[in-house]
DNA sequence: AAATAGCACTGATGCAGGTCAATTTTATAA
DNA sequence: TTATAAAATTGACCTGCATCAGTGCTATTT
């Protein structure tokens, strides 16, 4: 039943059992001094209204690899937004069957599943040591209620989350395994340009299998067609190192179908957050 | 072009092109009135709260079978509920490709996936005639921050949308083709039964087609399949009507997965529409 | 530096579900 | 009612990806 508490000032942060010891207390994480304010919950807001919504982070997480931040079935208490660091959430079936849902990197808001049945609806997993702010729901929608932009945001994030899922439906439902692995590549490009990194070279956060389970494929499928890509010069691989050499036919495999919505203030904002 | 416009008074509804010269203004529709209150947004809402959540119902819009409500790519400006029929919504990639991404019935609320870009991010087609209550958004936000019950029906109600979408990719991710179907039937199984209608006979407002694109399938698969459940005594078909003769083995078959969370109030609400 | 375990690659083979095609049934229209 | 189109069924065949199996990497750990 480990997940991250953050009901009270002397939260503790419990990873998957094994750092039940290392309790913490940040108060220094605040909205208006973060790098990622441009890119998270509180786009737009005024500097008078940000130091505000500074008060709703009660906490931030620390995680190491492979920590959990919270599990299916526990009580949803938060949302979580990634400072550093990425994540998977999978999703179960009740025979035990596992699949990755998303892969969420900085400036992401998690949780979003858990307000409906206030139990987390699926694992969150850290894939390299990262770090969360963490967001009582209660303290948000309270807020939300005075800072009409907050509330826009917040529903404006939601509406993404929903709409990512579409494109993921239809990637799972209708396309073949080497147009789904291309749009996979072409997301994580355009993503990581969008936060400043390198859009053609960068290191995977997750295993063959992980990759697969993402995308309702087998590892092995995978590994072939990262394989192939590389044979037909449209990447350079080395494990999980990925080098992109032609975007280009990358986005033409995938049918210029973004895994994410192209549009909207959570998505194609390009900025540096290095400021 | 044809949307739904629902900006002032005299809104005019525009269905597929065909209805232009059918504009129609409603403002008897009211949510204390409406026999769907304790399956739709306003849910738990008093009594004045409910005359005040009425004052957003603009008007509502009949649509005839194959009328459209919103396209993709048109203008956002109201979420929809649906008071009669049933809607399917449709995805669609960039090189024309067309999936069924949601089957909407009594109750439920769409248009969810146009707030992130103002946009709407599907189709949405009539499945029979139905009729639809328009909820201008703006309006839906500003009662929203008064009344912080709407508020959160309208989080839970996002979230709930969000955890259909994670079931529906794990069934496009990790299920074969006979999970699929049963997992769909059992799903149909338990809204009608929720709305209080029958559980085990009920008539399909989709195709073939239509299902199998819901479910990543071809439509000859799922005709080979209803024709399998039916020698194997799951169900019995007659064209789109269906009689489910053991829905044990169904779920069994479905591996207890179910397609929407069973959890919250928003879907295990068992109760007779009809008071 | 060596040992060990997890991860990745690749070949051989099989099969679930797709594709193509022909027929029948069911809706819709005239 | 008949005509026509749309939807559904069923069979024969094919293929893309899964499965199974063996080998080679590359990280940790000691």
């Amino acid at each position: 039943m480990s997940h991250l508490n953050a009901s009270n000032d002397t939260t503790t942060c419990y990873g998957d059992g094994t750092c039940a010891d290392s309790p913490f207390l940040q108060r220094d994480v605040q909205c208006n001094i973060c790098g990622m304010r441009r890119l998270c919950l509180p786009v737009g807001l005024t500097n008078s209204e940000l130091v505000r919504a500074g008060t709703l982070l009660d906490t931030h997480a620390k995680l190491r690899k492979g920590e959990m931040l919270y599990r299916a079935g526990t009580p949803f208490t938060a949302l979580y937004a990634v400072r550093f660091g990425s994540l998977k959430t999978t999703v179960l079936a009740e025979d035990g069957r596992e699949q990755v849902a998303g892969y969420h990197m900085l400036g992401e808001l998690i949780g979003l599943d858990g307000i409906c049945t206030k139990t987390h609806g699926c694992n969150a997993v850290a894939l390299e040591d990262t770090e969360i702010c963490v967001m009582p729901f209660d303290m948000l929608e309270r807020l939300a209620r005075e800072l009409p932009t907050l509330q826009h945001n917040l529903h404006q994030i939601m509406s993404n989350e929903i709409m990512r899922d579409h494109s993921v439906m239809l990637l799972l439902g209708s396309m073949r395994a080497e147009e789904r692995l291309a749009t996979f590549l072409v997301n994580l490009s355009d993503r990581y340009w969008q936060r400043g990194y390198s859009s053609t070279e960068f290191v995977l956060r997750m295993t063959r299998e992980e990759i697969g389970s993402y995308l309702g494929l087998k590892l092995e499928t995978v590994s072939r067609l990262f394989s192939r890509f590389q044979e037909d010069q449209l990447i350079h691989v080395q494990g999980r190192a990925i080098k992109i050499t032609n975007i280009d036919a990358l986005r033409t495999l995938s049918g210029h179908q973004q895994l994410t919505a192209s549009r909207g203030k959570y998505n194609n904002s390009h900025f540096s957050p290095h400021e």
